[in-house]
DNA sequence: AATATTGACGCAAACGTTTGCATAAATGGA
DNA sequence: TCCATTTATGCAAACGTTTGCGTCAATATT
């Protein structure tokens, strides 16, 4: 491939030095003399050297390569994540390559082992879907690679976690709700095999309990998935009930914006009759009219953190650190679709 | 980093075979022998051997490594054309290295670097907003490194791109306005630095002109970004004419909702009084109310495109196809805020 | 039976860097 | 003047694979 590469050995016999002491002199080791280092960094951009990193990392055994495996890259969540990495990789002298598991188990472990062939120092990951178990995650813990899940982790196998406390985000969210009056609330609810989502619902049902309200299984939705099409399900049944929730806590923002636009058709005022609570901060969010209250899923920062947390995993070398788990703060994002003082307020 | 990772070597000596031996039977090499190679493969599982491509690499002088630069990876568009990319990389047996510019010139400019460093065998990028010229890929050129840009392309060195008719979009999205009746059409135009919005902005100009309608420099805003904000303020600016434009097309979807938004307000009727375009396709689009009509930009596409493209060009290795220029349809997706006709009908 | 052919494998160099150890020249101190 | 120290550089092996060429035995050909 390479158009003829400048390699350390054209330097060397260029300036009737060794490749040892050229490769010195471009890592400024001490011992050598000032002016051979000057003569050959100049040499060096004259000729337009670039050290070939594949042979450098064979011979260190170090790649500064970070692999990353998340479900799909296009989901706004993941590259918001990515992006996070990314950043912190950069800043780090570290490089990411990228692998989809378009939330298929095989393609997954297909993933890991293109990882390990490549010889990557570490790992962050977040499980497809479809994934039940993570023995194919355990091979890197064999070669002592150090692996960081984010947001749908594996309990399975010893690793470092970056996750948001989910079931503290939804227990705030369901509090908001009752703290604007009400008393019927209801929750559309995720996969209950993915741990995240089971902590959203026991958030929900554990701020009913500590207010006294009795849980209605009725007024509990489990959609296929957490599209806008199965939010639309769960609307209609919410619609049909004999009598209306007073309020919504959605696993994400898709079922609740779901919600919102057929409960506007239906006639039904949000948030006077009915207010909503999502899940994720998408920038629908603000969009959508009224707007969305919902909690912040700080995936920019989950990222940054996992990235952080990686190379540090990676840099001490005194595995002391064998795992590590990283809880992030949410926040709750309040607006219109909650806010029912202001429009009583407007309306007077 | 490996724990004590199992080498070709460790194989060769249990099986008292050479080095070369084994290399061969793992690639079922036809002058090897059918029984060694099934000794070789079975104890290299057992073993749980992993080729070391880095060391694969640099003896084949070969990364199997695509590089990618997009400004960043959490814009919408660039997510999901790196979705494309990364398909198509898998399929044919190579990885992917991310770098985000930022769309900062130098960042940008340290990302080249990092790619050649890393011997990437083809790049695809996207320009840094910033970037005002593409010496820093000219390098990649000299390395005989096939390049090809997407989106924002680079029109002063010679490489391959995949882009969208913006002219013809454009175009046609205005020929829609004016097919609904609008007459007094305006454009909420982007940078004008920038070779796409500058196209965009002449097939708006192209459609009146072949529609004898006269162009009003009245209605034409230049935001100084297109960002939501920047639109509104272009809003603004439309709803304070004397007289108001029956119809907008805008440089992208941000700035489409905000005008939306802010006219919603104003007691403004879309699509009624004025019917709105945007670009892009954003998933937002489709929430909006009225729902957005809009160009969709094919960005999933472009990254397969881009990729395929590439991809040819690494194992082409005859550089005939010196460069070459792909332009992928668009598409008019028409939704509520141009429908004029279907909204008088269910008024009647 | 002698030679040609085929099949199966090993030798050793190469890819471009890095690095422990040795060496040579220059300097200092006695 | 001689030895010890410092300074600056070179030698050569190593990282794990791949691959052109050579070798050797077994089989086929005459």
């Amino acid at each position: 491939m390479a158009g003829s590469r400048v390699t350390i050995k054209d330097l060397a016999e260029k300036l009737n030095l060794s490749t040892s002491t050229i490769s010195r002199a471009l890592h400024n080791h001490p011992t050598i003399g000032k002016k051979t280092i000057q003569d050959v960094r100049k040499l060096a951009t004259e000729m337009g050297y670039l050290r070939n990193s594949v042979a450098s990392n064979l011979r260190r055994n170090k790649t500064n390569l970070i692999g990353i495996i998340v479900p799909r890259i296009d989901i706004n969540f993941h590259s918001r994540a990515i992006s996070g990495m990314e950043e912190v990789a950069y800043k780090s002298g570290y490089n990411i390559t990228i692998c989809q598991s378009n939330d298929s188990y095989e393609r997954e472990v297909a993933n890991t082992q293109t990882l390990l062939a490549n010889m990557v120092e570490g790992v962050i990951g977040c499980l497809a879907l479809k994934t039940k178990n993570c023995n194919h995650f355990a091979r890197f813990k064999e070669h002592d690679i150090p692996l960081v899940f984010y947001d749908r982790v594996c309990y399975e196998i010893e690793s470092s976690k970056v996750i948001i406390d989910d079931f503290e985000a939804a227990f705030r969210a369901t509090e908001h709700l009752v703290s604007i009056g009400c008393r019927r609330i209801g929750h559309i609810a995720g996969s209950q095999t993915t741990g995240i989502f089971v902590s959203r619902l026991e958030g929900y049902k554990a701020a009913l309990r500590k207010n006294k309200i009795p849980i209605n299984h009725n007024l509990i939705c489990f959609p296929e998935d957490l599209s806008y099409e199965s939010g639309l399900e769960c609307a209609r049944k919410f619609a049909r009930l004999t009598k209306l929730p007073d309020g919504i806590f959605c696993a994400n923002d898709y079922t609740a914006i779901s919600v919102i636009q057929l409960f506007k058709k239906l006639n039904i005022k949000i948030p006077q009759d009915v207010a909503i609570v999502g899940f994720s901060n998408y920038p629908v969010s603000t969009i959508i009219e009224p707007a969305l209250t919902t909690i912040d899923d700080r995936a920019f920062e989950m990222g940054q953190a996992a990235a952080k947390l990686l190379i540090r995993q990676i840099e001490d070398k005194n595995l002391n650190i064998a795992s590590e788990t990283i809880i992030i703060k949410t926040d709750l994002i309040i607006r219109e679709s909650t806010q029912r003082q202001m429009l009583i307020k407007s309306e007077i």
